[in-house]
DNA sequence: TCCATTTCATTAGCTCAGCTAACGATATAT
DNA sequence: ATATATCGTTAGCTGAGCTAATGAAATGGA
């Protein structure tokens, strides 16, 4: 029993690790139409909703190392979707928030880059968006396990 | 109703969009240890599971472009792990076939990829290892459906 | 107080994955 | 026989991830 709930878990792994592979490889195609990367809208997301925000945070709540975050953050910059100022309680850091434009795009962009998926979420049934919703939940606290 | 539901499945999408982009990004840390990226791992299981396959299928089912495909399959071959071999029936394509490393490296490296999601998921309830499945069964129409 | 250490962000430099455009080679169709 | 279509590769770009090294600021201990 053991060993066949293990097995289990593995096929189960690996077949949520494809999904998710898959999914987003998807979900890439529509990024052209937003303008916006995955790892830059999400990033976006914690500016506008963490408020402001130093690049080392930012970075660990992405999960990301600080060199990556510190480009990603250009980018924003550079298309003025947010700002860094210096922290006034510590030197050594920055604290980076959004513009309006920034909030603006998030919102937009956002949408726009989850519609497709939404749309076919829509079509499912009552019971698939809860398991669909449940996984949801679950993986939060299962990433942070890992 | 159709609005609240066309809301929901917005923020569904959303959630799931995010806990993807978050699973990848954790799991992708444990790739120095199986020495194989996940596009490669992935591209080499259909190689391995659907037998001599051409390059632009291969592309295909992997759904990315065929260059792509080709530095894929190129670090697969230099590794040992795949060749290509020409097709008889059409001397433009190439036929790819595992190596019986590539096979032996699909199964353990695979493995031990997605072994730390599996710890985890074999922690969780009956309930929600089944809501897991039913997410990714699903997922794989939704994906085909975007 | 001053020097050493630590911490934060950036820069430099690498790998890998994705794309489009262009091209050579082969098949096919007129 | 010639034109067209298809397959894979090459070239060249963007972007995301990493480590190592560095400059600047904060902190702690002699």
């Amino acid at each position: 029993m053991a060993n066949k709930s293990s097995i289990d878990a593995q096929r189960l792994a690996d077949q949520l690790h494809s999904a998710a592979i898959h999914l987003l490889r998807k979900l890439r195609r529509e990024d052209a139409e937003s303008g916006l990367s995955a790892p830059r809208l999400s990033a976006l997301s914690v500016i506008v909703f963490a408020g402001p925000v130093t690049l080392g945070d930012l970075a660990a709540a992405e999960q990301v190392r600080p060199p990556t975050m510190t480009r990603i953050v250009d980018a924003l910059a550079e298309k003025g979707l947010a700002i860094r100022r210096r922290n006034a309680k510590d030197g050594r850091s920055t604290l980076i928030t959004a513009t309006a434009a920034g909030k603006k795009l998030l919102l937009e962009g956002r949408e726009r880059r989850v519609r497709a998926l939404a749309r076919q979420i829509a079509t499912l049934s009552t019971e698939d968006q809860a398991a669909i919703k449940r996984t949801a939940e679950i993986l939060r606290q299962v990433i942070d396990g890992i």
